[in-house]
DNA sequence: CACCCGTGGAG
DNA sequence: TCTCCAAGGGT
């Protein structure tokens, strides 16, 4: 009974908190609006939970932007072309969202008639669609009393019962820790209200108590070691590879580009041809050209440090099965990161 | 469960 | 320069 008590407290104190400080997002209906009876599009509340995995909102919010102008609604992106969206996803980074987010508007196309299914096990069964995204589509779109449990929840909730279990290993804690905080109503705007407070208040490093509306409950905050949590397992070092990229254009000016293989690092991206990525480097032009060494890109991977040898070429000609696109065609910007700055290199020599 | 998968900003 | 990490999911 006191327990049940101080549950709902913590979740009336966290709305309280959310009406009058809920920030302004591009995919979010303010709480005003939201209980006025206005529900955000799942197409576009799906889209940006997308996105914003392992993304901060600042880097999101120009791809929302362009991805809701250029396919405003589910099936226009079901129909778009493969290439294209990978194109405007170039950039953001994890690729494996872009390939899946086709996927999974290609199923709510023809098994779905269109429309996000509202229950957590359907949206789960989705690709790209995990635990957390499902739980936030359910409870932000369709307003389901579920869980969220993103990184933000990890910390505010860790901090809260001062869980001395490690991640990842304390997740399951964590998981029913939280759920036990989600009220009955308005779940969407609750479960947006832990990540905001995550976001803004209760930080990684330098949490704001003072200003936090649950700090009277905080575990952590009583105990004065709040920065503690949560506790994380060691990290691995990341190893250095190395590799050579070869830029070049043939005699009408095309660059010589190749559609990287559908798995694994930069799937299905486009990129310059070159030499794996290991340790050991050989330099091998992928076709013969009157190279020359360029300089070095330094990239750095979610598991390793990249250091590229850019080689660059006029008026080559390649072999086959390559992709050939004019001044017309090409755009830098739909080149992953590490590609694209090799391009910044070798066009500087190359335009000379 | 462990590993793979990007990027850019903050401190 | 370097570490951490941001609304995780797939395998």
């Amino acid at each position: 009974m006191r327990d049940a008590l101080k549950q709902s407290e913590i979740s009336d104190l966290l709305l309280e908190w959310y009406d009058r400080h809920a920030r302004s997002l591009p995919w979010r209906v303010s709480p005003d609006a939201r209980r006025a009876g206005i529900r955000p599009d799942p197409y576009r509340v799906w889209l940006s939970e997308i996105m914003l995995q392992q993304t901060t909102v600042a880097a999101v919010k120009a791809y929302f932007e362009r991805f809701t102008s250029l396919w405003p609604d589910v099936t226009a992106l079901a129909d778009a072309e493969d290439d294209m969206v990978l194109g405007e996803w170039a950039g953001l980074g994890y690729y494996a969202r872009a390939r899946n987010l086709l996927k999974c508007a290609r199923v709510i196309r023809d098994d779905h008639g269109g429309r996000f299914p509202p229950s957590r096990p359907e949206l789960q069964a989705l690709p790209g669609i995990g635990p957390y995204t499902s739980a936030a589509i359910a409870a932000i779109a369709f307003d389901r009393a579920e869980t969220v449990v993103d990184g933000n929840v990890e910390r505010v909730v860790s901090r809260l019962f001062r869980i001395e279990t490690p991640l990842p290993a304390a997740k399951p804690e964590l998981t029913a820790r939280a759920e036990t905080l989600t009220p009955g109503s308005r779940p969407g705007d609750y479960a947006q209200a832990m990540m905001d407070l995550g976001a803004t208040v209760c930080t990684p490093r330098s949490p704001a108590c003072a200003i936090c509306p649950i700090a009277s409950f905080c575990a952590a905050r009583a105990a004065g070691d709040q920065p503690r949590f949560p506790l994380k397992a060691p990290r691995k070092a990341k190893p250095t590879r190395h590799g050579h990229a070869y830029v070049a254009r043939t005699a009408a000016g095309e660059w010589i580009l190749e559609k990287r293989p559908e798995k694994g690092l930069l799937g299905g991206m486009l990129g310059w041809p070159g030499t794996d990525w290991q340790e050991a480097h050989p330099q091998r032009a992928p076709f013969s050209g009157a190279w020359t060494e360029i300089g070095e890109v330094r990239h750095t991977f979610t598991h390793f440090h990249l250091v590229l040898t850019v080689h660059a070429a006029r008026h080559v000609e390649p072999t086959e099965g390559y992709v050939l696109r004019g001044d017309n065609s090409f755009r830098a910007s739909d080149l992953p990161t590490v590609m694209r700055k090799a391009f910044d290199l070798a066009q500087h020599f190359l335009d000379d």
